[in-house]
DNA sequence: GTTCTGACA
DNA sequence: TGTCAGTA
């Protein structure tokens, strides 16, 4: 994982600063918590604390609103974006291994 | 002053 | 979803 990827999941967002960048009601915000469509970290004194990730979501979550879609079928689309993604480094993976096999087959040729 | 939970017209 | 109550 990256290290910017790292810092979009740094939960340190409060509330307030949510509601400006999303124009959505802490209402709505914690009801979408409540459906399991984002999950923010808790500080002191149990306040949300949001990742910009979290803020990403909740971007999406406000067009898939919008196109119709149930909170039920956001939840279920996240988790098939999340699959793709998982599936997606597995191949990268095993694309790094095989790439590293070959250099290292022609390396050997070159020392013989 | 801000955020949190629970509840209800 | 909005909003009000009672907290932390």
């Amino acid at each position: 994982m990256s290290s910017s990827e790292l810092q979009r999941n740094r939960a340190v967002l409060p509330m307030s600063t949510v509601r400006e960048l999303t124009l959505l009601t802490d209402r709505q915000i914690r009801y979408y918590e409540q459906h399991e469509l984002i999950t923010p970290k808790r500080g002191k004194g149990g306040q949300r604390r949001f990742s910009l990730n979290d803020i990403d979501r909740l971007l999406q979550i406000k067009d898939y609103l919008d196109a119709g879609d149930s909170t039920a079928d956001i939840k279920e689309l996240f988790a098939k974006a999340e699959r793709k993604n998982q599936q997606q480094a597995g191949v990268d993976s095993s694309l790094r291994r095989s790439l590293q096999d070959e250099f290292a087959q022609i390396a050997r040729f070159n020392n013989h």
